[in-house]
DNA sequence: CAGTATCCTCGAGGATACTG
DNA sequence: CAGTATCCTCGAGGATACTG
């Protein structure tokens, strides 16, 4: 942001914005629907809050975010410029799909991160009504718990336990979550095999399959897979 | 490239693999057919050849590119994963010139770099055959001249006199010379307001309007201007 | 030409504690 | 919650000189 290249180009102009560390991942959380310093401090594990009040301060001046603070907590948007923004992350994304895909990595295994993703994802309108928690059980992973707590469509993740017995429990690990989030593996095809096994009351187990939501790239990636089978 | 972010999403493997400084203007460079290490660095004014050789190591690394040096000089070339990054390349690039085109600034009028570009661009094909220099003289420019040197539709850029009377001069400025390249303003439109003038026989003067090169970004760009008209 | 080796600087960003 | 202020570290990368 600080330093350009000097080049008048529109690939260095663009690199100028989004080439400095974080900037892209902030740009991505805001698309996938974190407005609170706090949200995006949460999705981003490793910034530290000034470096992310940084990071804002340039997008916003660059004009790709504006920061609102109508009275309540202030929230960043994406302005219209940032939307427009969407087609060349997503065209980035993909191709890192195309290319690498892969088993996470070891330190790439945050099951607190990968909760916010599937908080984020799920799709509201596809949940059942009134007040009820659903329990991740994961195998080898600290903490090797975690749960979504639903609220009148409205989710939010806990690290600890609730105090609410859970309607359903998702028994299974973090890598074959993060698979089939990703779409690499197909929900369908983990049931079977059993590296997912869902336990709860028909109608929930039902409604899992419609609430579940998938990462952006997950077309992307599944189109990969058949291409090469 | 060295530093990941611990999350496993495409966007952040693009970031890795493209955020640090220069990466994405290298391989923007080697897009244009640029290929070898003086190509690149000449290219990239600021940059140390140290940290130039560390950038395409880490290329390499992920793939994006390959070192042949097989018997002669050693060259740099996209892999065809490197290829595939082409779209999401020009995706950035078109989201820049829709959303910051402006003048070039102060530091942006390099006209090594622009002749550079031009060169790069320059339709070989529709060159006239046979050995002659065309001299670009700019005004408020140091340098304030340049030659490119044509020789059997293999074109170099010099910076001094190679000692050859220019078939053709082209007077003009940095700023107005970069706004034609990038498609902003239009040869003739350039040509009429004098901001541009070529002096030379007429054959000369009608092949360069074949001859010269437009940056791949220039449709973006008059889509724009057409669309805000 | 195409780099590498060595030394050194300085500024990006972490840690910590604080504020409205 | 949403940041800011201050201090300090360390490593990215520049400068310089060298090599095949």
């Amino acid at each position: 942001m600080t330093v350009g290249y000097g080049q008048y180009c529109p690939v260095a102009k663009a690199a100028e914005i989004l080439g400095e560390r974080w900037t892209m991942l902030i740009v991505r959380d805001l698309m996938e629907g974190a407005h609170r310093f706090s949200d995006l401090h949460r999705g981003l594990p490793g910034i530290s809050r000034s470096l992310l009040a940084d990071r804002l301060r340039g997008l916003e001046r660059e004009r790709v975010i504006e920061r609102r603070a109508l009275g309540g907590r202030p929230e960043y948007w994406l302005t219209s410029l940032g939307e427009d923004l969407k087609p060349a992350l997503l065209a980035l994304g993909e191709w890192a799909v195309r290319n690498y895909s892969g088993e996470p990595r070891r330190d790439e295994r945050d099951p607190r991160v990968l909760m916010l993703w599937v908080q984020r994802h799920v799709r509201s309108d596809a949940l059942p009504r009134g007040r009820f928690a659903v329990r991740f059980d994961f195998r080898a992973a600290r903490p090797g718990r975690a749960w979504l707590l639903v609220e009148d469509g409205e989710v939010s993740v806990c690290d600890d336990d609730p105090g609410l017995e859970p309607e359903l429990v998702i028994a299974t690990d973090i890598p074959t979550l993060h698979s089939v989030f990703a779409g690499r593996l197909a929900l369908a095809a983990a049931l079977r095999d059993g590296s997912i096994r869902l336990e709860g009351a028909a109608g929930q187990v039902r409604a899992f399959h419609r609430w579940f939501g998938y990462s952006p790239f997950a077309g992307a990636a599944r189109s990969m897979i058949a291409r090469s089978a």
